[in-house]
DNA sequence: CCATTATCCCCCAATTTGTGTGATTTATTT
DNA sequence: AAATAAATCACACAAATTGGGGGATAATGG
């Protein structure tokens, strides 16, 4: 072996053993998808460290019979008839927070996407996925991961970014990002060490480069066009 | 292979196909462990896919650089002397927006985790990644992935969930999110249909709730509680 | 039945906000 | 050297917002 393979490997403490030690492990799968779903229920229950207690092909069915099914883990479709995924994903994590619940899905759109993770999901798998994927996704959410398709990924990280053609200077950012967290001109001039009236200065060319004439609207402005 | 093995290879695209049509991919490491940095050069450089045009053991360096190395992709660590990791990653994609930077660092706090990806970061490893996860990582970014180590996929997707245990009711919940919006409280009653008087009311308990007795305080609370 | 939740009403003082019309200083770019 | 952009500060005024105090009513769910 390599020096520099030596190195890294002395450098990390080898994940894999721990993912090996798991035990028995109870899944529910959420999919109105017939074959999808029966395929997931074949391939999980070849393996020994799973066994799947159950499927439904929508969210009430599965709702009801949440406690005895006694599920560590949930495979789950959001694009459903009935209650939505998004909305069940919501009430199950409400009465069974511990529960870790994986979207399985072929959305990628934002919006279904962030709704299903503020939700509750632990992780976002798109249909595409290989079913080794699934395995080892399901391993790691059991062992404190959060598997996600690359592309979901990006979206995530993504939404921690601004835009980097922002109209705003820096100083006029930072001043809108105050006022997003509910400030007043008063207390975001004694936050930056300037006057007052220097706030309002700078509030009056954000309203007019946003093209907007009230706080919330500057803020909504820029919350959708990613300049905070 | 079992039908379910079969149903589910059908269902995807194998992506691992596109993954191996890679161009060479130049790569300049800032990392100010010597050991480190050169195991990672060596490394990479044994790939025939990569070629490791620089490593620095500071940012100023590369910056100076930066221009000249042409750059794919940047393995970057955050825990530098000089100008911080995280200020390095903000002024290399002020000037080459293109680049991917890959953190790979010890530091698996929120705040630095945060800052790195809102500052610009495509991709966040710990140093206990393995060899082989390493270049996978770095394929993957140029693919359009976001890389992550466990750990930090858990931080990040954590950080779009709430709370469970709200004090609040799912009416002041929704109150105190369009405060967040910077709404008026008529603004808000508005929106929910309901008198100016009920949203004061509302706010009121919000703030009994929480123990303050401003706006910024609430929202700051709520923030830091995760609650909103 | 009692606690919780959600709804609504009035008063009041202090503060905040949006808009107007200015000025000065320091960089940076042309 | 001149022009431009960025950041700073000043004053005035009307309208709106905010926080605190005091209430009330109705529905819901243990």
């Amino acid at each position: 072996m390599h020096i520099a393979v030596k190195t890294l490997n002395r450098l990390q403490n080898n994940s894999l053993i721990v993912m090996e030690q798991v035990s028995l492990c109870r899944i529910v799968i959420i999919e109105d998808d017939d074959l999808i779903r029966e395929s997931f229920v074949t391939l999980l229950n070849e393996n020994k460290n799973f066994i799947c207690i159950a499927d439904y092909d929508n969210c009430e069915e599965a709702l009801k019979n949440l406690a005895g099914d006694r599920a560590d883990v949930i495979l789950m479709d959001i694009g459903l008839p009935g209650i939505s995924g998004i909305e069940g994903i919501r009430r199950i994590k409400s009465a069974k927070p511990d529960i870790d619940i994986l979207t399985v899905t072929v959305h990628d759109e934002d919006e279904k996407v962030f709704n299903a993770l503020c939700a509750g999901a632990t992780g976002y798998l798109t249909k595409n996925v290989s079913p080794e994927r699934l395995i080892e996704a399901i391993n790691e959410v059991r062992h404190g991961g959060a598997p996600m398709s690359t592309n979901i990924a990006r979206m995530v990280i993504g939404s921690f970014q601004i835009s980097t053609r922002s109209p705003l200077t820096p100083r006029e950012t930072e001043v809108l990002q105050l006022m997003t967290k509910g400030k007043s001109y008063t207390m975001i001039a004694d936050e930056l060490f300037i006057n007052k009236e220097t706030v309002r200065s700078h509030i009056k060319n954000i309203y007019q480069k946003l093209n907007v004439n009230s706080k919330s609207a500057a803020i909504e402005k820029a919350t959708k066009d990613r300049i905070i």
